[in-house]
DNA sequence: CGACCCTGCGCG
DNA sequence: AAAGCGCGCAGGGTCG
């Protein structure tokens, strides 16, 4: 069986799973230098949940950090077997992460060549996440990656000797570092985060995990045969912790690293606990403002209706609503000039063919993008499970692939609903970007403006503007890039009164238009841009462009000075989320499990747990006699986030939090 | 028929 | 070009 630093406490102790020939897999125990921690063991997938869980268990002792290729491929099993993993670190996230890092940037991660471990998030076998069925998916003849770790497949002729010393594991005492940021402020101690490595520190009979061939020691010696798979494994791991180490701060990287990995884990969990979805109320819903429910390709009567009358307004008998091309031509025959079908286009407009069409859009919408087909595709035994897909953005929001979970229409939040005898907490972290901004750049006045209190009603009250709504538009021209317009007009004013805030982000731009890196507050640079932007700007600084070639390679040098702006506070904004979620993920865990009928999937069955993220916002769907416990965990780990990325700058990130049985009903 | 782009709109 | 960031998805339309 397992065990975790022979007994030592205090030490992180990392297991690296490989998948092996033979349909097992490999756990290589490690410290958390990258040295060799035990023997390796090889395990039969069938049994690899219980090896899992007894790892975790540990008699009180500290817990391991599961280190894997990816984190949904590899967690999925295991939540289906009902185990629930603390901790792990997730190397193609944790790669992407490294390789673009300004951080890291001279590492020789950084400056390998592309490799698997740049590919993108392999793709989910449906249904893999347990809980709900496989459904019925648009596009799943598309999956490809049903296995366990297939990312590359163990040939066993791939095979190569190694030899895995075993170290003097338990002669060395290795307390954990302090807390992630170098400013940790009052975060606790030892939360979501890899304890420090050590570099240049070697034990006598550490080996290296890349190196081949048999080593002997002072203690033991074991050769044996790995898989090409579980090589790679440990000299990637090894190269992460390397650049980690090198990085001028280690520990901004380390929490960062632990907060994507836990992310990770959070998705894959969703996944298998699926969002509480009442089919009934969304069937209700539908049939209520559609009519009822017809063959896919048909119209529902409410829609018919309105396209007919349509066409009898413009007098194009034949017109089909759902092309723009067709409506455009129809608008114009009855002596419109409309320039596009957009709806806030067509609101200008006088004429009786407006009002139907308008409804029309809106309503065709919600059969489209969120109708019955869409229900019987993504909705299964009572749960919602897309496929998100954790650093699916440069930025390190989170992507989907499937389903539109980011894009839930407040149309049909009515049918999220917790089950009987349980609550949804809903939380939305107010106004995050810009106070996000106002903690990275430091500026005191508008973190001031924001404390205990609406950040755009704080700016009205300093006097910058005069009213909320314009506090806000400026705000956001601010880290958008706003030139004209009412944004652009106001941000003058904001500027007077932020000048710090402000200057932050104009300089993300000017370094953006320069084709600089910009960076995270954690540590997550954003993309170069690509060769043809390089080629644009050289011809232009070379006089060699034309004028249309010029004013080109400009436009260009501005757009990405607008999406560098924006990365600097929308990355740093992630950031905090993720650390937000990784903190209440753990506080939620250790809550005591309650006893109460439900239909939430093992192991969530008995406590909270949460089923959905959007950016700024979580749901948690816990017991109800839980759910105030789980509000005030919600604020104390969004208190926990902001110190971590902050330390002690005064600045607070108040949430506003919703005790509801509908998501439809939360403020 | 699929691959691809465009339009439009949902979310933050 | 709604004034400016980041996304995903569906349907129409075109091309090969």
């Amino acid at each position: 069986m397992l065990t975790v630093g022979g007994g030592r406490e205090n030490v992180d102790v990392y297991f690296v799973l490989s998948a092996a020939p033979g349909d097992s897999v490999i756990l290589t125990p490690l410290n958390d230098d990258g040295t060799a921690a035990g023997l390796a063991e090889r395990v039969g997938r069938a049994d690899l949940p219980a090896s899992v869980e007894a790892a975790e268990s540990n008699d009180g002792g500290p817990r391991p950090r599961w280190v894997w290729r990816d984190t949904a491929t590899a967690y999925a099993p295991l939540l289906a077997a009902g185990v629930r993993v603390e901790r792990c670190h997730d190397l193609r996230l944790s790669h992407a992460i490294l390789r673009a890092s300004s951080l890291t940037a001279e590492t020789a991660l950084a400056r390998a060549s592309v490799s698997q471990w740049d590919a993108a998030a392999p793709l989910q076998a449906p249904g893999a996440a347990g809980g709900a069925g496989a459904g019925t998916r648009a596009g799943a003849g598309a999956w490809e990656h049903t296995a366990l770790f297939d990312l590359s497949a163990p040939q066993p002729g791939d095979d190569q000797t190694l030899a895995s010393a075993r170290a003097g594991a338990g002669e060395t005492e290795f307390p954990g570092s302090e807390p992630g940021d170098a400013r940790p402020g009052e975060a606790r101690p030892g939360e979501f985060r890899p304890a420090e490595a050590r570099p240049g520190e070697t034990r006598p009979g550490d080996a290296r995990p890349a190196e081949t061939g048999t080593r002997t020691t002072a203690t033991t010696t074991v050769t044996r045969t790995i898989s090409a798979n579980e090589a790679d494994d440990l000299a990637e791991f090894r190269l992460q912790l390397d650049a980690i180490s090198a990085s001028p701060d280690p520990n901004r990287l380390r929490l960062l690293l632990a907060a994507e990995s836990a992310g990770a884990l959070i998705a894959a969990e969703m996944s298998h606990a699926g969002l509480p979805w009442r089919e009934d109320v969304h069937d209700e819903l539908l049939t209520e403002l559609l009519g009822p429910r017809v063959a896919a390709g048909l119209r529902p009567e409410r829609l018919e209706r309105l396209a007919e009358r349509i066409r009898v307004e413009t007098g194009a008998a034949q017109l089909n609503p759902d092309s723009p091309a067709d409506v455009l031509k129809a608008l114009r025959n009855a002596g419109l000039t409309a320039l596009t079908t957009r709806s806030w286009e067509l609101e200008k407009l006088e004429h009786p063919a407006i009002a139907p069409l308008l409804e029309y859009k809106k309503l065709s919408r919600l059969l489209s993008a969120n109708g019955w087909s869409w229900m019987e595709a993504w909705v299964t035994d009572g749960r919602f499970v897309p496929d998100y897909v954790p650093g699916g953005v440069v930025s390190g929001r989170w992507a989907t692939r499937g389903g539109g979970a980011l894009q839930l229409p407040k149309q049909v939040r009515r049918a999220v609903t917790a089950d009987e005898g349980w609550m949804l907490v809903v939380a939305d972290a107010a106004q995050l970007e810009p106070r996000i901004l106002a903690g990275i750049s430091g500026d005191a006045a508008m973190a001031g403006a924001g404390r205990g209190t609406d950040l755009y009603a704080g700016i009205v009250a300093s006097g910058a503007v005069s009213t909320r709504a314009e506090a806000k538009v400026a705000m956001l021209g601010a880290m958008y890039g706003a030139t004209t317009g009412e944004s652009g007009r106001l941000l003058p004013r904001l500027a007077r009164a932020y000048p710090t805030a402000l200057a932050f982000v104009e300089n993300a731009a000017r370094a953006g238009g320069r084709g600089d890196v910009v960076t995270s507050r954690l540590g997550r640079s954003a993309p170069r841009p690509g060769e043809e932007w390089w080629e644009a700007q050289a011809r232009a600084a070379e006089g060699a462009a034309n004028d249309a070639e010029l004013s080109r390679a400009r436009q260009q040098a501005r757009d990405w000075g607008r999406f560098t702006r924006n990365f600097v506070v929308q990355a740093s904004a992630a950031d905090w989320a993720l650390c937000w979620m990784a903190d209440l993920r753990r506080t939620l865990a250790s809550f005591a499990p309650l006893a109460v009928p439900g239909r939430a999937a093992p192991p969530f069955d008995r406590e909270p747990h949460l089923v959905f993220f959007l950016h700024d916002e979580v749901i948690v769907h816990t017991p109800a006699e839980r759910a105030d416990a789980v509000a005030a965990a919600l604020r104390a780990s969004a208190a926990v986030a902001t110190r971590l990325l902050f330390g002690s700058f005064p600045i607070d990130v108040p949430l506003v939090v919703s005790i509801v049985a509908s998501y439809a009903d939360a403020a």
